[in-house]
DNA sequence: CCGCAGCTTGCATAGCTGTGCAATGAAACG
DNA sequence: CGTTTCATTGCACAGCTATGCAAGCTGCGG
């Protein structure tokens, strides 16, 4: 309530007539200090606005309390649910998110690595990112704790939560092929990242053991634009799919904008589309996307244990979590018999 | 490259053979340092995979170059837009995002002001957040910068950027009455924020400016639910609406929702829709709507302007900045005629 | 009444860095 | 070659807090 000058805990302690150690003990849990003087000192601390310097308090303890959190890109929406509840779940744990935009390009992730460090931050969750093998030496030489959401990276060593993604590629090709399509397409996700291989791995995988193959595969990027142009470019053989996998919602959305906006199609009487993420926009009357649900609630829950259990135990090996999601009936494609309720 | 202890100044002074002193000045930009010096004791940095702590820096600098970002929700799409533009936007200049969410309830506000002191940011924005006169009481006494960012709060005392939000809707009453429509209503946003009045207010009065008046306003609170129940119970009155202007792009969607998906009207043949915010989703064919778009990337250059004069002259008064933005004909409304190219 | 145990509390130090000040060295100039 | 000047560098201190250690005090049991 006093000027805008920083009130330390020595301001404090001078007006509740005690010491420092008094005021930080007053302030750290577990510390001793007797009610007495525990009530002075809030009181002083009341009366100036003093809070304890967090920033002061982690070059000592050597906890931060910062988890950076790298993410490349928020146009699928995927991503601001999952930051949302991320945010959240750390906050009622008494950590906070440091945020940091980057692209996919190598030089952009060594950089903010430098900066991460710099901020001495206690643990790094990635997301929407396809960490180079040289990122994930560092962050191991740094020794910062790192967990990668939806995104795995074999091998690499480090942790990681994703959705059981072949599992859902799997379900996704026994619906279509369920559904009696006979030319089933898939414009991928990014084949630069994990989630974006093994859907598709999953997909081509269980449609091959079904005695099929699919009429193509094309890799969407999960962009916007480069998804419309595969469209595009699909629907203009002569012999068409009938049946579309899309690597996300997001570019699942942008398959059916040219199906029905560009070329007056019908969905899914004349091309059934799927999707993958069960983003809330799938659930609108207006595009009504069957799709796989990611449990983002699981994955988050997930993330944030696995991260925080590293950062108390530093030596505890890596582990890669895949929480299964279930496939998610609504009206983009044709429900075949036996599905459904 | 070294193994997981941290590693500080005093480490690489010795194994470049210097002080302390020396490395930090090196590190730091204006302070002086031989060449020779400076090529020691970047290499020996290197080699140990040294980076300066910025937390210290920031204990005794009183700078911690962190901006808090506070954010009430992430589901209309605008905000994640802004938060990725705003986060680049910071990032170039050496500063970055601590995010924090919260609900638009006294207390958590309150909370999350005392953490913000805690980690010593340098300055505040707000997002999507109605603030209390209590609130900017204290932020005040705290002397840290705040600036709203699409929120205004007059006689606050606190800078705010906005888009023209009372020009906006005038030119949304303009355009449907020149559309020639009879019965307009309007779905409001959320009147416990500036832009939900704001828009409002610009747009009756420039209704009543041409002589007509609104068939209704209703509070949409910004939420989807509430703003398709709002929807349902206008189209089930004896002479329902042919326009109806949702208070954003995000509740216009919902409006549409119930009209083509529940009720199967058509849009606009039937009924108009127009929104607020030109959101990417806006643009795709399956809503192609009407709308006024808010210059994000002026609203972010203008924020972060303001903010950092503010916290380089802590002094400089509080400024409210409108920035205008044009309205984009799509094909959810009449296009009257003289509209257009 | 005395000794001991246990809780409090202040002191001093640690944890990392920026920066004023003075000393050192070298370079430049006469 | 001597002197002045300037850049450079190390020292010491500041900035804010946590915590081990020892001293003080209180209370309890003998």
């Amino acid at each position: 309530m006093s000027s805008e000058a920083r009130v330390s805990s020595l301001d404090v302690a001078r007006r509740a007539g005690v010491s420092r150690s008094a005021v930080s003990r007053v302030f750290t849990p577990g510390a001793s200090a007797s009610a007495e003087t525990a009530a002075k000192v809030r009181r002083a601390a009341e009366e100036l606005g003093y809070r304890p310097n967090a920033l002061a308090r982690a070059v000592i303890t050597g906890r931060s309390r910062i988890i950076g959190l790298i993410v490349a890109y928020l146009d699928n929406q995927f991503y601001p649910v999952a930051l949302e509840r991320l945010s959240n779940a750390l906050q009622e744990r008494g950590y906070h998110i440091l945020i940091f935009t980057a692209g996919n390009r190598d030089e952009d992730i060594s950089g903010i690595l430098q900066e991460l460090i710099e901020f001495q931050v206690d643990g790094i969750i990635t997301a929407s990112v396809g960490m180079t093998n040289d990122l994930t030496r560092r962050c191991a030489a740094a020794g910062i704790p790192v967990v990668m959401f939806n995104r795995g990276q074999p091998g690499s060593g480090l942790s990681s939560v994703t959705s059981a993604n072949r599992a859902g590629g799997a379900k996704l090709a026994e619906f279509l092929v369920a559904g009696g399509h006979a030319r089933i397409a898939h414009v991928a996700g990014w084949q630069g990242s994990s989630t974006g291989v093994d859907r598709k791995t999953g997909f081509v995988d269980r449609l091959a053991a079904l005695g099929r193959e699919p009429l193509d595969v094309i890799d969407g990027m999960y962009d916007r634009e480069i998804t419309m142009a595969a469209t595009r470019d699909l629907m203009a053989r002569p012999a068409p799919p009938d049946a579309i996998f899309a690597g996300s919602d997001h570019t699942a959305f942008a398959v059916m904008d040219v199906l029905r906006g560009e070329l007056g199609l019908d969905v899914p009487g004349d091309v059934s589309v799927v999707g993958y993420d069960d983003v809330p926009i799938a659930a609108w009357p207006g595009y009504d996307l069957t799709t796989i649900r990611q449990p983002v609630g699981r994955m988050v829950e997930a993330t944030v244990e696995t991260l925080l259990a590293q950062i108390e135990a530093p030596d505890r090996p890596a582990q890669a979590l895949e929480i299964a999601g279930d496939l998610i009936l609504r009206g983009s494609a044709r429900i075949p018999e036996g599905y459904g309720p």
